[in-house]
DNA sequence: GGATAATGATACGGGTCCGTAACGATCTGG
DNA sequence: CCAGATCGTTACGGACCCGTATCATTATCC
């Protein structure tokens, strides 16, 4: 079963969403940062540097820096590979799954207060 | 009819959709910024300077200087209301509009591509 | 008219991110 | 082994955004 969305209703979540992400300043993650973090914490492992650069189209310094900054917020964490130690391993921590889960929250909440056009 | 949506499908959505918004880069726009056009463009005009930066909870500089970035993207437009002339109210644009329904189809354009968990 | 208030824009010092290019570290294949 | 490929990081110059404070312009109210 498909999920049904109309665009007028797509439009109201994409806002009501946005906006309480803007007003808990305390979570403001780029666009890319955000693909990367649900890219982590929905797809299965390992993600390397490289393998995410490719995935979003971008360079892999774009990827470098934005684990530099989610890194720092606590939200993943690098570990290198010790069987290639060339690669660089992704991984999810404690923090980064709550802030996931909440922003799943968030958008289930704002979908039910959405009425029908 | 409240929409239905899972913790799980809000997650894939959110993802799908900010991977196509990072791949197409030439809408590179922060949360702010989509919060702000996304509110010009749903809810009712006039829009001020003032009246978004209390909806968003932020100071009047970040509003200026989302409209300035905003503004040169081609999205909105400034204009000086001559009624009262301190204020400024933004206006749509039609490349703003265009902007505004590309996003809505693609959100419901992967919404339809998630299944049901 | 003149003091006061309100509105949006600007200045400033600091931080973050960008894309390109180069770099060190590590693996691989002959 | 050693040249070459691969991986992630860093350097660099430039652009953008932040928050606070201040500014110029315009309206209001006595």
């Amino acid at each position: 079963m498909p999920l049904e969305i109309k665009p007028s209703q797509a439009l109201k979540l994409w806002r009501q969403v946005h906006l309480d992400l803007v007003r808990d300043h305390d979570a403001d993650l780029s666009a890319r940062q955000t693909a990367i973090l649900l890219t982590v914490y929905l797809e299965l492992p390992p993600h390397t540097v490289r393998g995410l650069a490719k995935q979003l189209g971008v360079t892999k310094p774009v990827i470098t820096r934005a684990l530099d900054t989610l890194g720092k917020l606590g939200l993943l964490t690098r570990k290198r590979d010790e069987a290639d130690r060339r690669n660089v391993v992704i991984q999810r921590t404690v923090a980064g799954a709550l802030a996931v889960e909440r922003l799943a929250d968030l958008v289930t909440e704002h979908a039910k207060e959405i009425g029908g056009n």
